[in-house]
DNA sequence: GCACTCATGTAAGGAGTTACATGATTAG
DNA sequence: CTAATCATGTAACTCCTTACATGAGTGC
């Protein structure tokens, strides 16, 4: 049982989803290819952690929604109260910003720029989904007992970083314009 | 050459360091153990981008200092042009602020507590490296055209992201206290 | 006495990425 | 007609972590 393992786990606490899907939900806090989640789900399901359920349908690819069982649920209780390990973050842009001097003033500034619109990008869809969640849920998503909780602060961690991006990349900009 | 070799090279620009030092250096953008660094080191040699100095030492083990080659800084330089890939960042403290419903009241702030106390000691640690960099370099830390530039814009935003992180934590302990 | 720092390396195994494989539907 | 989305899987490979190995000096 990896970190990813809970992760999925996590996840499907929420409700059930294909491995497609979990792909795409992971971002906001473990990304994993989908090359790496199938394996894991089967392996997860073979210890009595998920239960599947075939879903056909028309028009697009069949697909299986893993559900998590009670025995998956403890697990993660149990894996709860472990202290988490450090996080770590890879970033090849922060090796390129670093070396900063060692390029022209345009490519410093494309670079940049790139950095800039990917973040906007990022930001404009995760205001969108806590817009979302806001109306969904309203008060309740400051109640620590409920369920949104977990899942409102974290995207709300995001977006704060991801703002926090943006505003470096701008702060950087006015220095090299 | 991976983006760690990059890394590595990105580092030896400023100034000759050992494996040691790198190990530590690193973690402002591209987290790596001494285990992999130092095989990686060699290979760098190998191929000609760095150039070993033996430096005997008293009271101490000897150590190796790595200085980068001109053909270490081209291919760096080549390298910058490359489109970055995407951040990855991987925090099993995420997964389980995600999972906060599952757990009592008092885990929970624990839990965030003890982030905090981490965040709180890694921006302290940090504003007294910007604080040198000050001292030493001025307003040349405005200067894009100067080597310190890249150091200085990276730890920045790294303090920025650290204090963003502090806050988000103090104002999720106001909704679980 | 015990843990920590400085310092460098190797070996084994687990985690993660890229590429291979397939295929219908929809939007530009 | 080309690319993207939905959807699942495997194989080969690279990357990264953990553990093994050594050893002097310093602080509690």
């Amino acid at each position: 049982m990896n970190s990813l393992a809970y992760a999925l786990l996590a996840m499907l606490v929420r409700k059930p989803c294909s491995g497609y899907e979990l792909a795409e939900l992971l971002e906001v806090f473990w990304q994993a290819k989908h090359s790496q989640i199938y394996p894991l789900l089967a392996k997860l399901e073979n210890d009595g952690y998920l239960t599947p359920e075939n879903i056909e349908q028309t028009g697009r690819p069949n697909k299986k929604l893993y559900h998590i069982t009670h025995e998956g649920k403890e697990a993660l209780k149990v894996w709860m109260d472990k202290a988490p390990s450090v996080p770590v973050s890879r970033d090849e842009f922060l090796i390129k910003a670093y070396s900063i001097s060692l390029t022209d003033a345009d490519t410093a500034r494309g670079l940049f720029e790139d950095r800039l619109s990917y973040y906007k990008d990022k930001v404009h869809r995760r205001e969108k989904l806590i817009q979302e969640m806001e109306a969904e849920f309203g008060p309740q998503l400051m109640d620590q007992e409920h369920q949104i909780f977990g899942r409102f602060i974290v995207h709300r961690r995001k977006l704060l970083m991801e703002q926090q991006e943006i505003a470096w990349c701008e702060w950087v900009l006015t220095m090299i314009s």
